[in-house]
RNA sequence: GUGGGCGUAGCUCAGUUGGUUAGAGCGCCAGGUUGUGGUCCUGGAGGUCGCGGGUUCGAACCCCGUCGCUCACCCCA
């Protein structure tokens, strides 16, 4: 047992039940993300490590202490990508295309931390950006189609906070004014902070530790610093989201832990998870990264969200059932010498029926069970008695009390089988 | 990085103060009148009790170490 390999620290397998969950989540995705004008994107899986060093600071906890850097064969240092927005605009900057460029994607994302429910070192994100307008119709667009996403896979008690953040000026302002403010009142911050409260100074605004929270209560105020235009720029967007029905908290206290968010960011939380892991997407503006991964400036939006976080939100509203079905339509069982079944489970899948058999020639008995285990409709028969009339059993699954089961000339079995499925 | 809990069959677990060939349920396999599932009955396969060392006449059980899993803190999806 000590001899098999398993699947490493803070990974995991998904198969079997599970993995339909995860179609499921997925392609309700991509189909949301068509509709609203978005195409997938995928991009390495790692990149120079300058695309995150300088996307999402440096000085960012992820940066500094969850990253897996590692050389490779030639000496250049690459990273397992953190997070799926930099590599998208690394993208967008590399190959220039044509504004506005909406791009969604699934892809794993990785951080060395210590695993726990709801947080591992490989997950999963369903994300999509916006590159190439400032428009707060993007913001809106793309905060409607996360919420909009949420809904089609059953959720239901999930908040939005929203907040803005302000451009550079404004924002370095702020921040100026909040460290002079804070400079006089150290010894008052939690014991972490008192540590590191000049060198990521924004963030104390996200610190759940009373001290802080008190002290920075009473000091000056993020929103209270946005500039004419960003503030403009806010209440459009909050204005839109309100015309549209959604209902968005705003949270001043929001900030986010990568470097690059400007003006709007915002974060969908699950009420039906526990506080230290609520956060089932989140994301913002970022206006100035395109610039710092050398390209032209130019504006930003998009998101990230969890898969395995959202799937056990769902779980925790009760929602277990997988949003496809995944279960075949016909099972072959077929007891001859004359493997029957290969040819007719090839011709019902051309005809786009889900067909599925068993093997190893086992007995009729134990054929049936595993056909009755695999959910399908309908079981096809094929036996001795079959082979010689040159017939095809049909019998029906559901049917329990009364077995309903008729014969058909072999010739006539996919036409039967289509009318029985109503295709 | 810090702290708690747990490692016995594929899965969920039981195993009394250390005492013979380590158990249950589910799952799996095979049967239950001559080809037919879901219920029921019978039988079967499957475990070096995470690994290593120690104490003991004797260890799944006690001690030490080690590896792994898990939960929480920090932070995030």
């Amino acid at each position: 047992m000590s001899e098999v390999f398993q699947a490493p620290v803070g990974t995991h397998d998904v198969l079997g039940d599970e993995s339909a969950r995860w179609e499921g989540v997925i392609a309700t995705f991509a189909q949301l993300a068509y509709r609203y004008g978005f195409s997938m994107i995928v991009t390495p899986t790692f990149e120079d490590v300058g695309v995150f060093n300088r996307g999402i600071g440096e000085k960012s906890e992820v940066a500094t202490k969850e990253m897996y850097v590692f050389e490779d064969r030639g000496g250049r240092s690459y990273a397992l990508r953190p997070e799926g927005t930099a590599p998208v605009v690394r993208a967008f900057v590399q190959h220039n295309p044509t504004p506005p460029f909406k791009a969604w994607y699934f892809t794993p994302a990785f951080r060395y931390e210590r695993p726990q429910k709801g947080r591992y070192r490989e997950h999963h994100q369903l994300g999509a950006e916006v590159l190439g307008s400032e428009d707060p119709a993007i913001d809106i667009e793309v905060i409607s189609l996360l919420n909009d996403y949420f809904r089609a896979v059953g959720l239901k008690r999930f908040r939005i906070l929203i907040n803005s953040m302000g451009h550079d000026e404004c924002r370095l302002a702020y921040v100026e004014t909040l460290k002079a403010y804070l400079a006089a009142r150290v010894d008052s911050l939690c014991a972490e902070h008192q540590k590191v409260w000049d060198t990521n100074t924004l963030r104390l605004l996200d610190c759940k530790k009373s001290e802080c929270i008190s002290v920075t209560d009473a000091g000056p105020q993020l929103p209270d610093h946005l500039c004419a235009d960003c503030d403009a720029h806010f209440e459009k967007v909050k204005y839109g989201l309100d015309a549209l029905g959604i209902a968005c908290e705003r949270a001043p206290r929001l900030v986010r832990g990568f470097d690059y968010y400007t003006r709007t960011t915002f974060e969908f939380v699950s009420d039906a998870l526990d506080g230290a892991q609520n956060a089932i997407g989140g994301g913002g503006r970022y206006d100035k990264l395109a610039e710092q991964l050398g390209g032209s400036p130019t504006p930003g939006i998009g998101f990230g969200s969890g898969v395995e976080r959202l799937l056990l939100a769902l779980e925790a509203e009760g929602v277990t059932k997988p949003l496809i079905d995944r279960t075949p339509s016909v099972f072959v069982v077929d007891t001859t010498e004359d493997d029957v079944a290969t040819a007719l489970c090839y011709e019902l899948r051309a005809a786009g029926i889900a067909a599925v058999r068993a093997y190893d020639n086992r007995s009729m008995k134990a054929q049936m069970k595993v056909a009755d285990k695999s959910g399908a409709r309908f079981a096809l028969l094929i036996g001795p008695q079959e082979l010689a009339a040159g017939e095809i059993t049909i019998r029906d699954l559901r049917s329990a009390e009364k077995v309903e089961q008729v014969s058909f000339p072999r010739s006539e079995v996919l036409a039967e089988v289509l009318l029985r499925l109503g295709k």
